[in-house]
DNA sequence: CTGAAAGCGCTTACAG
DNA sequence: CTGAAAGCGCTTACAG
């Protein structure tokens, strides 16, 4: 015999109130078809027994789990506190519990945390894939997020005009030499935001990147980045790609004797949680997490409940690019005449 | 008539090959009781089917979801990444599933967050409880994770320990005053990090504490902590209860000319994503989330499956404190003699 | 070794 | 407005 449920089920509550479980049934669900005399008598009683419907009976009766997963590429990415707080949010507003899966590792990693979300019973899934990977369709719907420029995105900030009013910004303070901080080149999201600032650079402006994952392998983990030697040479601003590489500039420009932003102006992406607290405060483009998590969840449910056959679809956003908004703070400041060495060669 | 699955189920597998449900359910769970020829033409037949158990029918008809919950103070504490991956990775290698919650706000939110979960079909959850919290019992069995000085805390981080080998660390290198930077002496665990460090200080060694929400109450927020005269006042070494206390300190120090670490230590906790990409990288102490993700899921699951009833039960461990493990980065070194104010004063 | 049957808790057409 | 009944997919004691 099955075992037991601890708490009370619907057929204790009729049978406790000489009713039957369809009517109980119909009564907390408030579909109607109960006098609301009755109704009233059911719902009372229930709370007082403290009952709390079956997810396991209901799941399977109706088919629907009310559970989305949510795969990472890596969750101690400093990304996904915001990220992980914002999708849960919108899903707890739309009824729906989150089930998290790391997809720590390689493509074979994300393809398992996949289809332990679907043994699970996920009714859809939204994903931040691993760099360049591309999502074989699980078989329930996938929203993706990562970029617009990704094929297959369901949603995405937009990087490429985060980019852009960073170096409007730069602009406006008057530097014309950037270096611009990378990660990693194969990154969609990094190049995105690449492209983004060389397209609002004025005329006059110029460009080189750094990537640094390029030079640890030359150099080793943690190797210093001689942003120093670089304002010697005539830059001005470094515009990092992430708020973790403006980070480790920041310091190191400090560590060197350069103030910022007098000497050298610093940027970031991101406006993770210490970007703020820093001194100076950082420059930053910050991505609306509710709004990407919103249209990726109600995208989501759209198409579960219009898909009746539970296949792997990919779903798609209406809008699929979120404006990304410039935080201005303390670490990035007008070109200081004085200081600059550019400007001392010019001169 | 309840809506058809997408997939394949164990009657259509058992139809579909002339046996009954039963023997494939038998087969298939590896209970024995088939004849290892049959199984194999089961399990092969199902896989090419591309069975998937249906976890709904199954938590029905064994009581058990497979699924433990995570309830977080604030997914957006830099801590959680790790915690969460820990936890989720833990909890896969048992054979369960994570559910997130996040109880943002206040006492009531992190109370309706535990509802959400039992209601869910949660067989327990993990708790990380906010500030100053009593885990009001839910009806499932909690493990809390927060410090051992917690009444009813499952397991945690030893961060009397971690507080304590900062000092001696502070004190092999010869430093003599120490100011503790803290953000609220509310916390439960950032006392314990101050008892540990009082605790570690040698004869002739002296420690104030500043704690940085009491600051910003009186001079708003963001503002400068005013580190540069603590530095003139004779401290050589400032020991941050986090890294995100640490980085402001570090950096404060940094823009006002005080070299670290020259003219001042800095140490923090926790050892977050970029302590060790700062220059100078932060000298820290970090958890082991591993382990205590570890005992708090064994624990758990232990209760779990012993308490028949499912009742509100707090989980004990009986392991209760993990180590801390000091890391030492450029961040901490040597005072120095030819530029410490205090020994200039002296000599 | 294999199968028929009960039952976990729920919802929903259908009948009264 | 209310109730009897079927059935979602599974597992397990029991019978053969």
């Amino acid at each position: 015999m099955p075992p037991a449920r601890s708490g009370p089920n619907l057929s204790r509550i009729a049978s406790s109130l000489g009713v039957s479980v369809a009517t109980v049934s119909n009564a907390l669900s408030g579909k109607g078809r109960v006098s609301e005399q009755l109704a009233e008598k059911i719902r009372d009683h229930a709370a007082e027994l403290g009952y709390v419907p079956s997810q396991a009976g209901r799941a399977l009766r109706t088919g629907r789990s009310g559970v989305i997963g949510l795969v990472l590429p890596d969750i101690s990415n400093p990304l996904f506190p915001k990220l992980a707080q914002a999708i849960e949010f919108a899903a707890r507003a739309a009824g729906y519990g989150v089930l998290i899966a790391d997809s720590r590792g390689d493509v074979a990693a994300q393809t398992e945390a996949i289809n332990r979300l679907v043994e699970r019973g996920v009714e859809g899934m939204i994903i931040v894939p691993r760099r360049a990977t591309r999502i074989s369709a699980a078989s329930c719907p996938v929203a993706v997020i990562d970029t617009a420029s990704t094929p297959g995105n369901t949603v995405a900030a937009d990087h490429w005009q985060g980019g852009h009013d960073i170096a409007v910004h730069l602009a406006e303070l008057g530097h014309k030499r950037i270096l611009i901080i990378g990660n990693n080149p194969e990154s969609n999201v990094q190049n995105d935001r690449v492209g983004g600032i060389r397209s609002g650079l004025r005329p006059g402006m110029k460009s080189s990147t750094l990537w640094i994952e390029r030079l640890e392998q030359e150099k080793g983990s943690g190797c210093a980045l001689g942003l120093a030697e670089k304002v010697r040479e005539g830059f001005t601003a470094f515009a990092a790609l992430s708020d973790l590489s403006a980070l480790r500039a920041l310091t190191e420009l400090q560590r060197d004797g350069i103030t910022v932003p007098d000497m050298a102006s610093v940027t970031g992406f991101d406006d993770l949680i210490w970007s703020p607290v820093v001194t100076p405060g950082l420059t930053t483009v910050a991505m609306d997490m509710a709004t990407i998590a919103d249209i990726a969840i109600s995208s989501l449910l759209k198409t579960i409940q219009t898909s009746g056959s539970r296949e792997g679809v990919l779903v798609r956003a209406e809008t699929d690019r979120v404006p990304m908004q410039l935080i201005v703070r303390q670490s990035s400041g007008l070109v200081d005449p004085t200081q600059s060495a550019l400007q001392m060669e010019i001169s």
